[in-house]
DNA sequence: CGTAGTCTACCGACTGGTCGGTAGGGGATG
DNA sequence: CATCCCCTACCGACCAGTCGGTAGACTACG
């Protein structure tokens, strides 16, 4: 860094932190091909060999957007999934805290739906990441339907199902905006859609 | 043509067509800033330059390759809505007819859900012959519900969240198999999603 | 002095697209 | 029938521009 006054970070938290905000935008708007480093580089106001010093490629800048994001993603899940409930009550308190998660991370969503439609190699981590969650999840739920708390489904397909309703909305708003015709992402249509949801998968679930 | 012979079409239908096919595969796999238009020369058999005789450019070819594509689901989904049946019988049918030419069709599904991330310019013309059908969807929808044939929801979340059960296990494949350890598109695979979807559906909605 | 961060300059590979030219089929004309 | 002409399909060569990545110099700081 070339910042010669003490001011901390007053373009929002050192050149590298700074690199990893562009860089996630880009990658998650336009993906991983449709993102030149030049784009970012220019972007933050650094030329692009400076880039290449913080991070040695541009995989493994994509690398560190995924993994920082997915971090605080499984950081979340296992923060809801942690306190045990039971029945309904329980699976709408996670359904609202990912709901709540995603609506405020447009990029994630985004960055998510890409990273599963494409398959890199990031995929793999982040399934190995992912499968003790969704394992635990699906015991959970395995549990409360043994207990006639829920009704019985294939537990996996279950969050697989809960997974598509929740994320389509939000990663296909291009596509549903020329649909409704209307912006799907403002706080009224967001909530519409919350629980809509919400209400669907109870009616669905509940005994 | 330079074929002299006059057998027909020993490769496959004209090279026209097979650049559309082999275009699709690969605007499907990779995505449009992921393919080449030597990728697609290469294994068609011809130069690029040829490639763009008949096509004038990149986007043009893109733009065949999904509106043909789509043209095929519209006049499927237009035939299956046609038949006028009454309350889960016919969501249950539609949903079927879905399924089975998304199941058939792997790169329709990758094709359109890139192109629902995406928004590309052809994404409005998509939405365009796209809403006839949904909102013909909705208002049959709101009958129902208001015959008591269906329980009451919004019935344009209905269907978008119909869409997402049904696309998102197809699209997130790559995903989904590196999750459940297991390839989740063999014929006992996607039946067993068939009908864990038409059960979950069925249960919320039926009356 | 060493090191971390940044720069400019450069590289080879590849991109989509254009250009000029060619081979051959099909009609029209003599 | 032979010849001329146009058209479609195709090709190799080339273009300007962009890509990710490297090399080396400079500077500020501890």
């Amino acid at each position: 860094m070339t910042r010669t006054v003490g001011a901390p970070e007053p373009d929002g938290g050192g050149t590298k932190a700074q690199i990893l905000a562009v860089a996630l935008r880009h990658f998650a708007a336009d993906g991983f091909n449709g993102t030149s480093l030049n784009d970012i580089a220019d972007e933050v106001g650094v030329a692009r060999s400076s880039l290449l010093h913080h991070f040695p490629s541009k995989d493994a800048l994509y690398r560190a957007v995924v993994l920082d994001e997915f971090g605080d993603w499984f950081d979340l899940l296992g923060e809801a999934i942690g306190t045990v409930d039971h029945g309904w009550p329980q699976v709408e308190k996670v359904l609202r805290v990912a709901f709540r998660f995603f609506e405020e991370r447009p990029e994630f969503v985004r960055l998510a739906r890409r990273e599963a439609l494409d398959g890199s190699i990031v995929t793999a981590e982040l399934a190995a990441g992912l499968r003790p969650l969704f394992e635990r999840g699906a015991a959970w739920l395995e549990q409360e339907m043994d207990g006639g708390r829920l009704r019985r489904y294939d537990a996996a397909q279950l969050i697989i199902t809960g997974y598509g309703a929740v994320l389509s909305y939000l990663s296909d708003a291009a596509l549903i905006t020329a649909l409704l015709d209307a912006d799907p992402l403002t706080p009224d249509a967001l909530a519409l859609r919350r629980e809509h949801v919400l209400a669907l998968l109870r009616a669905a679930i509940e005994p």
